[in-house]
DNA sequence: CGTAACGTTGAAGCGTCTCAACAACTGTGG
DNA sequence: CCACAGTTGTTGAGACGCTTCAACGTTACG
């Protein structure tokens, strides 16, 4: 793999405390590779063969049955998928897309479990990663069970306005029919969904919002720290 | 604490392959405590301050936001609840009652997360644990978004009747108002959904539920291993 | 025996989905 | 440069699923 992109992984929670020798051998075992765009990069129910580190691009977690789908999360750089099917030697539980060209790192499952038996530090960023990403997913649980579609649209974007500097314009970082099905709703649904907010102070540019009226929407959305705080 | 639970706990997975002595400190430091039924033991948002173990009764965890509420799960013995908010050192992201009259084995955080540092056999167990934690709420959540409520219910009663010996006659282990929020619905809906699944062979008495025609149930349901298995 | 809790049923209304049509934009090839 | 098809998003109409509210039957319990 090029040498520029490994500062970036070690920079990862995940790996930052883990012993310099036992992260080079880990890279060793790696694979640095690149996919085109819309490519099926797992299935659900194979086996969990590598844990997967996204570098550049975006990945799609998505999950089907009985001919629906729909999008269970989006990855981008530089953040890990399914390692907990790394962990228990299972079958993935979603499948995963690129969304658009990918540099994706893959590491062998066996020498994430390795490393994990011989790096204390590793062990112990193993069980903070895997807690956070076990709390994300009860957040979105409680999202979905305690809100209408609306709501969860209004919160989603004040979320996305704090993360890009709480300045009332926010761009949407997927196009409107993933947001659609993140959200649990259709696109047309979603397309409603915008209108509902006008009165709100939501104006829709393509994938550009301004949000002009924070505080009305706030009194609409009632944010909740126990599900839309990333850090908690 | 009485000696005779002690096994019980021990039995656990996550605390059979730790050391003795390991296991003896943190069963010293360890509170058993009797409950009534209906009391709410912790509140989300309150700081982690134990693990909680579910020797005897039952636990319903539960969420709350803007006036609403959701069963979010059911702890039965034993089981442990809120392990990744112990580990992460963070608040509660969900609240839990207890259901019954309940005996509740209380581990205090520091001295788990003391353990875990110090016993690699514990540290390798919590992951397994956290690991299957994450991976019950991937597929309840996938539950949620890719079925309709009848389609839940059916499945719900499908893994029932494996639970329960795959007799066709299973009892509810849970009144039908927490059933009904546990799979995302009202319980005037829950009702309606035990008529629609009438003529696919399903018989209510009170608790008691027959299928008398699997085949078409099944036919139904669509059950998938990556969503109603419980081991993978 | 009366009260309370639980569950069921009905009617009405809301939210969401489906289907279909259409507008806007994108990229392609002539 | 323009016609073209393909994609994406929007809008409308109708159907469906689910919730709400109210009434009622049943069971459990003091």
């Amino acid at each position: 793999m090029r040498p520029s992109d490994l500062p970036q992984v070690r920079s990862l929670e995940l790996f930052e405390s883990m012993s310099d020798s036992n992260f080079e051998k880990l890279m060793q075992a790696a694979y640095l590779q690149t996919f085109p765009a819309q490519l099926e990069l797992i299935t659900e129910g194979d086996p969990a063969d590598f844990l997967y580190i996204v570098i550049e691009g975006c990945v799609e977690l998505f999950a089907r049955t009985n001919g629906r789908e729909s999008t269970m999360g989006m990855v981008r750089p530089v953040g890990t998928f399914i390692l907990a099917a790394v962990l228990k030697d299972a079958v993935y539980l979603m499948s995963a897309r690129t969304c658009q060209r990918c540099k994706l790192l893959m590491v062998p499952s066996e020498n994430i479990r390795d490393a994990f038996q011989n790096d204390e530090a590793f062990a112990r960023a193993i069980v903070i990663e895997l807690a956070s990403c076990y709390r994300v997913v009860v957040k979105e649980h409680k999202d979905l069970k305690l809100r209408t579609a609306v709501e969860r649209l209004a919160n989603r974007l004040l979320r996305y306005n704090i993360d890009q500097g709480e300045n009332g314009a926010i761009e949407l970082p997927h196009d409107k029919r993933t947001l659609a099905s993140l959200l649990g709703m259709t696109p047309e649904n979603l397309s409603r969904a915008f209108n509902t907010l006008k009165p709100y102070g939501v104006i829709v540019h393509g994938n550009r919002i301004s949000l002009e009226d924070i505080s009305s929407l706030e009194t609409l959305a009632k944010p909740n720290p126990l599900i839309d705080d990333r850090l908690t």
